[in-house]
DNA sequence: GAGAGTCAGTTGGATTTCACAACTGACTTC
DNA sequence: GAAGTCAGTTGTGAAATCCAACTGACTCTC
């Protein structure tokens, strides 16, 4: 690090969900793979560092453990409240992806309840329109601080 | 990597702009700061990997470099057209940060171009209602592939 | 009831990446 | 001409990652 940082909602995500092999796990969780062979198998992860991941995002309250096997114990992973809040970020990753990487149709397809195919969009909480670059202006940065 | 993994565009999307210090990079520039010196002091990066992701994020064409002084020639990181659309990404990151991570009020706040404060909300791009969990269906996951 | 299979991790060792501080180079300003 | 600014680069040690193989607790098949 460089001495110093700007104090921001962004880095406090990044610091909970920002790890590459984080994001692929709640991804697959929220993909339905929700235990331990299955989510290896979907991220590409090595067994270990996703197991250090999982145990952190449990820790972290965006995932839990639900026993779904009582001999032997074995756990499959759940979103938390806050876990199934990052839908929005897999969708705007999804989205963006699609768009500018993907070759070809998408991969991933989702239908939303209202019928239609799912494409998200990030609105204005209170004008409801689109958010398009350039019409937003910061009031106010998070703080650049020593250490 | 686990000799396996899923096709798909959050995959994708990680593999350009995944990266912790290049996120963060971009959310600098977002946020304004678009000199070396500056984002060094926004991120918390070290010089070298701030450099090397600046270059890769160039040649991924998400940022571009722009003169800004001649003598000695200097340039600034600007975001091109798929710079800009990252800003749901991050605006998404910064909503579920300020949710379930950051203490007290937020660090840092926007104003829409509609006059009120901005917050960002994801919403079906067809019905318009903003997406909750249980709502999306999967309709066909990405493939699990070898290698 | 012995051997094979399933599942969720853990262990050990090689490799890769990262962090930090100091340095270069091309200039401008005092 | 000495000091300052700015954008990187270099060298070195510390840390994280990758991979394959292993453990342990069971169940299922022959």
């Amino acid at each position: 690090m460089a001495g110093t940082a700007r104090i921001c909602s962004i880095t406090n995500a990044l610091a909970v969900v920002g790890e590459r092999w984080s994001i692929l796990a709640l991804r697959e969780i929220f993909f339905g793979q929700r235990r331990f062979d299955q989510i290896v198998a979907g991220t590409g992860a090595s067994r270990d560092i996703l197991a250090t991941r999982l145990r952190t995002l449990v820790e972290a309250g965006v995932v839990t453990k639900e026993l779904y096997e009582e001999h032997p114990p074995r756990y499959e992973y759940v979103l938390s409240e806050s876990g199934e809040q990052i839908a929005p970020i897999l969708l705007a990753l999804m989205e963006w992806g699609n768009r500018y990487v993907t070759e070809g149709a998408p991969p991933t397809v989702f239908r939303h309840s209202c019928g239609a195919e799912l494409h998200a969009e990030t609105v204005c909480g209170h004008c409801r329109a689109p958010i398009r670059p350039g019409d937003s202006t910061v009031v106010r940065l998070g703080e650049v601080t020593p250490a």
